[in-house]
RNA sequence: GGCCCCAUCGUCUAGCCCGGCCUAGGACACUGGAUUUUCAUUCCAGGUACACCGGUUCAAAUCCGGUUGGGGCUACCA
């Protein structure tokens, strides 16, 4: 706690919208949540949109509401109402493609301070420069032709009209080193770290300049930031020190590989992490299982929710090497998520997916679909299992002979019991026609009968499901209503004797 | 290729920092069993792991070195 006592802690998530914001964003948007609520400190939102080119319209919006819906809530950031953006908070504004000014005036200042030079090397020069520096096994890397420019020859080629950027002047002697609050103390060589452009010819800056920049004017104390950034890392400090700035802290999570090995890539799975809501998880499930990967709590607790992770959260345990992604987990997680609704809950959230099967439309009362979407509860694990499993209440099933038969029952013996079934279930009132009291009078009838209960049970499930694999009879019975169940029985007893 | 990160069951992990309680614990998946009309649920049981080689030490999964393997970066992308 010693580390953070002095000042609130501050992290941000800083996405670049380029696409939905898929799982592996989620990840981490949430340990930096996680970071920031456990030490009470804020959370900020702020959009790396430096790169024309591969800006994606809608992404920032997707971002958003995919932050929302996961009750990440972002103390300062951008908000969008529309095509308007404004802020929220005093450090904005939060969008990088609107504090182009700001880059600019640091930008110069390295420069003239000596840290930074104008370089007007052509993309066929630096793209012959790396051809030549590989054939000859050499690390591809500027070669500081621009370095050396004079004041005349930056004059005229200024003249000449030649584009230009600013490149960041590394030092060539010395370490660059950081302790990653995950991984400890890691140490670089500065003379191997390339002279990386700050700001590009279209004026806008790089992710490196952009970074260190605004995590400084934005106060941040903790950059909680994939794994795939620790190279960059020195060039970064490398700039807080000739800004004569207090670098963050670092922390670097591991990647999430997908199963073969490998990073994770918005190809592998759901393109916006909302969309598993679409095929069948709960968020609860979702976000759960994300926040296992790469971290577990003291003690052998598998399902934990949101409040109790914040209060547990601690970057030590973090784990440095990556997690392969394992759907049959998230499935078994879903599956006590969904097990633990209350029948109303469970309902409730079922209605979309029954009618998007074409199964129900809005209008179906709700009474009637907790008692049908009850019968699979224990069974499903993802709701999109739901509607294909039920089905069959739906419409009346004509089963096969064969499978009305228990084993090697004979039909005409599963007939006489559904004759037993039938009548017994006439003679329940319309009102007592719950599951007890439909187990207990036809327990009581096979008991007066003494055969094996399969041979009752197992072709009164089937005539009413129509399925080898259903929940039991009396659940569905209830669910059916009396009438249909007699219809069903009924004809079940006609196909055997067919 | 260079630089950097990483390495416990098939997978997610506990233990590692502060060596002994580790004949390595939990979970998913898998297999078998119990319950049962079926499928699930639930419960019980089982197998499978400290990558390898050296070193330090009375003692190493735990510390050190190397090897191998995996991953990341190596752009006027983030």
């Amino acid at each position: 706690m010693s580390l953070f006592e002095k000042n609130k802690v501050r992290v941000r998530f800083a996405p670049s919208p380029t696409g939905s914001m898929h799982l592996g964003s989620l990840y981490i948007a949430m340990y930096n949540y996680l970071f920031a609520k456990h030490h009470m400190g804020d959370f900020l939102l702020r959009i790396e949109d430096t790169d024309q080119a591969r800006f994606v319209p809608g992404s920032i919006q997707n971002i958003i509401n995919t932050l929302k819906w996961a009750g990440f809530d972002y103390d300062e950031g951008p908000i969008l109402n529309g095509d308007v953006v404004s802020d929220k908070g005093a450090h904005g504004p939060y969008l990088q493609s609107r504090r182009l000014d700001i880059y600019k005036k640091y930008a110069d200042e390295l420069v003239a301070k000596g840290h930074a030079y104008p370089c007007f090397c052509t993309a066929e020069r630096l793209e012959k420069m790396r051809n030549e520096q590989t054939l000859r096994k050499e690390a591809p890397r500027y070669d500081g032709f621009c370095r050396r420019l004079t004041a005349a020859q930056i004059a005229e080629q200024r003249a000449a009209g030649a584009k230009e950027v600013i490149r960041l002047k590394m030092p060539q002697e010395g370490t660059a080193k950081f302790t990653d609050l995950i991984r400890g103390e890691i140490e670089f060589e500065n003379k191997l770290i390339d002279d990386q452009v700050l700001i590009k010819s279209d004026g806008f800056p790089t992710y490196h300049l952009a970074v260190v920049v605004d995590d400084h004017l934005m106060e941040i104390t903790h950059v909680i930031r994939g794994e795939e950034w620790i190279s960059s890392t020195p060039k970064h400090l490398a700039l807080y020190s000739f800004f004569g700035w207090k670098p963050t802290q670092y922390a670097h999570m591991p990647l999430i590989l997908k199963a073969g090995g490998g990073k994770l890539s918005k190809r592998d799975l759901a393109a916006s992490a909302m969309e598993y809501i679409d095929q069948g998880y709960t968020k609860e499930a979702l976000l759960n299982f994300i926040a296992l990967m790469g971290w577990h709590p003291a003690g052998d607790k598998e399902k934990v929710g949101m409040d109790e992770v914040i209060a547990e959260f601690d970057i030590d345990r973090v784990n440095k090497a990556g997690a392969t992604y394992n759907p049959e987990k998230l499935d078994w997680l879903n599956g006590m998520y969904i097990r633990a609704m209350s029948p109303e809950e469970f309902a409730r959230a079922a209605r979309p997916f029954l009618m998007k099967a074409g199964l129900i439309d809005a209008s179906f009362p709700d009474f009637k679909l907790v008692k049908y979407t009850a019968l699979e509860q224990l069974r499903v694990k993802k709701f999109t299992e739901l509607a294909p499993a039920i089905e069959f209440m739906f419409k009346a099933p004509s089963p096969e002979k064969n499978t009305l038969c228990w084993k090697k029952q004979e039909p005409a013996n599963a007939a006489a019991a559904l004759d037993g079934v039938l009548a017994t279930l006439a003679d329940i009132k319309e009102n007592e026609f719950v599951a007890e009291k439909i187990e207990s009078d036809i327990k009581t009838m096979i008991a007066k009968n003494s055969a094996p209960v399969g041979e009752t049970l197992w072709p009164m499930r089937v005539g009413l499901s129509g399925r080898e694999a259903s929940p039991g009879p009396f659940d569905i019975a209830a669910a059916l209503g009396k009438n249909e169940s007699l219809s069903r029985i009924q004809n079940a007893i006609n196909i055997l004797r067919s």
